[in-house]
DNA sequence: TTTTGTGAAAGAGTTCACAGCC
DNA sequence: GGCTGTGAACTCTTTCACAAAA
């Protein structure tokens, strides 16, 4: 009998891995991957940490979230690692997302994502203005709001940005949240109010922006943190 | 001469205020300034924090560092709070920001930030592409990036939005640092190494929308942190 | 010798709990 | 009663330091 496992209970006793790092994991096999085109085999963990702007205790740290063992003179092998992030970070399928607001934001927003992460995946445009919906954008049918309920359901979109004027995110996001949606991501600069089980991250452009102006004028070097 | 200082230095010894704190203050004022137009005269900490989505404990004990007094009964005064958290936040006079990149989200960038925040304002865009510089885009000069360091200087530019490339990021950023810029809001997705000198904050979309992609398949509830 | 994996210590940040006041 | 201000407790996160491995 195996005495080792003092608190493992059951056998899917994992404690739940903090945001904070599984943001940091998103982030390794980023890197991993643009490590992976120059033809990398290996990587030591100062050498990750460096890339990720870590110290490489913590990367160590946070790769025993993925179970993935390194060699002591090899460091990690990349194509290991990145599968090892992978079945961690991966849904079992393609996820689909929405994005709610068709202005300047939006649009730039949805530019930016296409063509890349194929797990993830816009698949509807919503606004509120007559002239920007019921037509296709790059293969992607733009919707009245107001259809939100039937095209959540029917396209099982499970993830929304919101990138529209902070006065109508509250009411867009409870309509997303309404027809099924099961986490926000909110580029409003404004906080939702919604129920715990939704989860919600904030994209605050306004705040960070004044935040990266007052340390601006501050002494350099005093300890600070980074977004997520 | 002085030697040791251990501590207190000269009379104006505050140790310095987190980048969380400074990013909620921001925020406080921000809501302060919406609650201001609605006619009310007092808020209790209890108010603000629904409206800020932190506890009550944590809102008062960040206005510790604002020097401001609420009293039991009234709660905080509205125009005296925002002005103590004024005298703490804003800088001496306006900041000149810079926006590096004019594809898609630069204008989206730029188009969020006109009319908004008279102390922070972007007095140039800065490109690589000849089509899009050497112009007037709503009355700031659009310049090729080689002409960074006289414009810098000339305009007294301290901060600067990094919104190109990946690829790019990087010497975009060096090019503005020698410029003389002093911290940067880095909107791609890749993290830059700067003099420790320079404050970066990074806005990683790719990131954050994997991250609550990840969330969305979760169990509802666990604890997890916000945005700054 | 250099690097991994990790217990233990340190450090940050948040919440508790309550005195003092209205 | 309900509120503010804040020391103390607690929790989460990062770093230290070192045994084990190649």
């Amino acid at each position: 009998m195996t005495i080792g496992r003092p608190a493992a209970r059951g056998n899917s006793a994992r404690k739940p891995v903090p945001g904070r790092v599984v943001a940091r994991l998103i982030l390794y096999r980023r890197i991993l991957g643009d490590l992976d085109l120059t033809g990398a085999r290996h990587v030591f963990s100062h050498q990750l940490a460096v890339l990720a702007d870590v110290t490489p205790e913590q990367l160590r740290r946070d790769l025993m979230n993925v179970r993935c063992e390194g060699s002591p003179n090899r460091g990690y092998e990349v194509t290991t690692l990145q599968a090892c992030i992978a079945a961690f970070l991966d849904p079992p399928t393609v996820q689909a997302v929405a994005l709610v607001g068709a202005g300047n934001l939006g649009r730039a927003l949805f530019a930016y994502c296409s063509g890349r992460r194929p797990a993830l995946r816009i698949v509807a445009v919503f606004d509120v203005d007559p002239a920007k919906v019921d037509r296709m954008v790059s293969g992607c049918p733009s919707v009245h709001i107001h259809q939100a309920r039937t095209v959540v359901r029917d396209l099982g979109i499970s993830v929304a940005m919101i990138a529209v004027p902070p006065a109508a995110a509250q009411s867009a996001a409870e309509l997303m949240v309404a027809a099924g949606v099961r986490s926000l991501l909110n580029f409003a600069d404004v906080r939702l109010r919604l129920s715990a089980e939704v989860y919600v991250e904030n994209i605050d452009i306004g705040v960070t922006l004044e935040k990266v102006a007052f340390f601006a004028r501050r002494a350099p070097l005093s300890k600070d943190v980074r977004s997520p």
